[in-house]
DNA sequence: GCCAACGTTGGC
DNA sequence: GCCAACGTTGGC
């Protein structure tokens, strides 16, 4: 499958990711339900995943990484300093769930969220719909085609 | 900084 | 189970 996720820039970017050893990070801080189930029940090792830069001018995509390790509990969530505390989850009853993502390619070009909006092969996508929120959202593959495409990359 | 569009919480 | 109040996301 093919996925999409969000990440503000200032808190982690897809610079960041590539400074990484192995260029590899685990996707923590989800905390919405939707997007955990995502990753716990959906998301397989290979599958790719678009990288999207929200919160920032102009948002975008800038980047595809794919996923290197299957979900398994957030750990954040157990721990009383981080800001992704989570009381309710415990390493009996893990509430939230990761994966490990790997960087592969930075998009030679950025795919703003307003050329995605312009493109008519585009529409009806999941991400352009009104009142998204999802951080972690499936893309299908002929929409994850076209946005490398814009991106600059021709990769099968 | 604003605010629309959510999602969550908790009283009843 | 309803729904008002509150919190968060994220584009603008």
């Amino acid at each position: 499958m093919y996925w999409l996720v969000k990440s503000e820039p200032d808190t982690f970017s897809i610079q960041d990711l590539a400074g990484m050893p192995d260029q590899t990070e685990h996707w923590d801080g989800v905390r919405n339900y939707q997007a955990r189930n995502f990753m716990r029940d959906e998301m397989r090792k290979g599958d790719k995943v678009l990288f999207y830069h929200s919160n920032t001018k102009p948002p975008g995509v800038v980047g595809v990484c794919s996923v290197v390790r299957e979900g398994y509990p957030d750990h954040t969530a157990w721990d009383p300093e981080s800001t992704y505390f989570d009381p309710k989850s415990s390493p009996e009853n893990p509430r939230w769930f990761m994966v490990d993502i790997q960087l592969q390619e930075v998009l030679p070009q950025y795919v703003s969220l307003d050329a995605m909006k312009q493109n008519p092969a585009l529409e009806g996508m999941r991400l352009l719909q009104k009142g998204n929120r999802l951080s972690v959202l499936p893309v299908q593959e002929r929409e994850f085609r076209e946005i490398l495409r814009m991106g600059g990359l021709h990769i099968s």
